[in-house]
RNA sequence: GUGGCUGUAGCUCAACUGGUCAGAGCGCUGGAUUGUGGUUCCAGAGGUUGGGGGUUCAAGUCCCCUCAGCCACCCCA
């Protein structure tokens, strides 16, 4: 302000941010942290271990990795230094070069799990954005049908431990696709034709026909050939005896039709839900690296947000970085597709605040007093947040009540006379009075109060 | 990256064919005799109509550019 009393002219930046980026309030970032945390222990369970690399790497560990594709949308430029640099669009890549360059240090196989940002300049759409997390997790270094059905399993693990109930597990096999393939002669247009295929959801047949003609080079015949696959239908096992003519004599194809029985068989064996898991021989993945089974997680209520944790087997994960042999598979939690459709779904409570517990800040005197139950409570586990102001105790309840609060402990003079305070459930409105000499009285009372939902 | 639609207070929206059109609800802040929120009542703050340019006597309302959002393609988490 000036001597006028009026504002000083002055250029004001307008806070804004790039399209595709995004600014987390508390409401979006607490159930971001549960999901975060979810993942995390769900890989733990499994043994995955944590890793993390640099966001930023040379241009030429990156290029080329993914296909044109993902050449295009990376974020690349030349640093300070002069050096071409790009911002990782997966956490695949990174994963190869961390392996390749440490694995004398490693030891195989190795399972780790990497839960970070990835960059890819593309479009912002709903569920879609051009920073977004990744959660993978990968056991590299083991051909064993054994880690294509531990992956299965995680993936459910994942999704059930993150509430979602109705979905698909979509399972297919690189191996089966090109063998069909190889008999039909087209493996040499395997990614073209694939990603034909791969459109069939959302297509009708004749214009996939058509687009593998033209793309492709294929003839009608071959075409109508290959789309022979999406018509096979009914459950797991019918589509494993359909698919057995089809393969039969190519090593490839067997082998692939093999694994794919073995993934079944060991997911229901350990015990998961049998229904969850679906073969479906249409789906293909668009990465290039998939040389095996390959997942996409659908869920039943939501298909239109794409998939939500897809991922599948490689070969050869680090070859152009090494000379040694690195298979593996992995898949990766669509995080943020997740948190879009958890919003969208209504799984996500309106919460502001990580506490539980409210003091407010009552009798003026008596902020000691308030601090030192506060922290009392917090050794004893609690999350417990002390009003800042000595305000009116309305407003303050008020106050917590908005953020979502669920237990006020109020304290003022008469309580402190008395050596009690009121615990107030500020979901029912009721409301005890209880001694504050004995702490493991109070705690025991609030631990029955918050564990109630 | 290509194409289409949209853009008014923090949020959801209103304002006839360009002329008191800058509003409502919710939210927010404060108050309704000084120890209790989520109900009610009152008051207040908050927008140069995403930004810039143009047409016009006059534009939120028409045109162009730009930014952002949504949708489709591409691709994918």
């Amino acid at each position: 302000m000036n001597a006028d009393g009026k504002e000083t002219e002055k250029t004001r930046i307008k806070p804004r941010i790039l399209s595709g980026f995004r600014d987390f309030r508390p409401e979006v970032m607490i159930p971001r942290e549960r999901m975060i945390e979810t993942a995390k222990q769900v890989y733990r369970a499994y043994g995955f271990a944590p890793i993390d690399t640099p966001t930023l790497e040379y241009l030429d560990i990156l290029l080329g990795k993914g296909g044109d594709e993902s050449d295009k949308q990376m974020y690349r430029f030349t640093d300070n230094g002069g050096r071409e640099v790009g911002m990782r669009f997966d956490l695949t890549v990174p994963l190869a070069r961390f392996v390749a360059q440490h694995s004398n240090d490693l030891g195989l196989p190795f399972k780790r799990y990497h839960i970070a940002l990835v960059w890819r300049g593309e479009r912002q759409q709903f569920g879609r954005y051009r920073e977004f997390m990744q959660c993978d997790f990968d056991c590299i270094g083991s051909l064993h049908v054994s880690s294509d059905i531990e992956t299965a399993l995680v993936i459910d693990d994942l999704l059930h431990s993150l509430g979602f109930d109705r979905f698909t597990i979509r399972l297919n096999s690189r191996q089966i696709l090109n063998g069909i393939l190889e008999t039909v002669g087209l493996l040499d247009k395997s990614v073209a034709v694939l990603r034909s295929l791969d459109k069939l959801g959302k297509v009708d047949r004749t214009a996939v026909i058509e687009e593998m003609e033209e793309k492709a080079g294929a003839s009608r015949t071959e075409a109508e050939n290959i789309l022979k696959l999406a018509d096979l239908n009914g459950s797991n096992q019918q589509i494993l005896r359909d698919l057995e003519p089809m393969v039969r004599g190519n090593e490839v194809g067997e082998t692939g039709l093999a694994r794919l029985h073995a993934i079944v068989d060991g997911f229901e064996a350990a015990g998961a839900n049998g229904a969850r898991i679906k073969i479906d021989v249409s789906i293909a993945r668009g990465l290039a690296y998939y040389t095996g089974a390959v997942f996409e997680t659908v869920l039943d209520d939501l298909p239109g947000i794409g998939s939500v944790c897809s991922g599948g087997r490689y070969d050869d994960l680090a070859g152009v970085y090494t000379k040694q042999e690195l298979p593996g598979i992995g898949a990766s939690l669509g995080l943020d597709r997740l948190l879009a459709a958890q919003e969208k779904l209504g799984m996500i409570p309106e919460v502001q605040t990580p506490a539980q517990i409210f003091i407010p800040y009552f009798d003026k005197t008596g902020l000691h007093q308030y601090l030192k139950l506060a922290g009392d409570l917090r050794r004893a586990g609690l999350r417990v947040e002390v009003y800042p102001e000595a305000k009116k105790l309305g407003q303050q309840l008020k106050y917590a009540d908005r953020r979502g609060f669920v237990v006020a402990i109020i304290q003022g003079r008469d309580e402190f006379e008395q050596g009690v305070c009121q615990v107030k459930d500020l979901r029912s409105g009721d409301q005890n009075e209880v001694v504050t000499d004995d702490l493991q009285v109070l705690v025991q009372h609030l631990n029955d109060l918050l564990s109630v939902e």
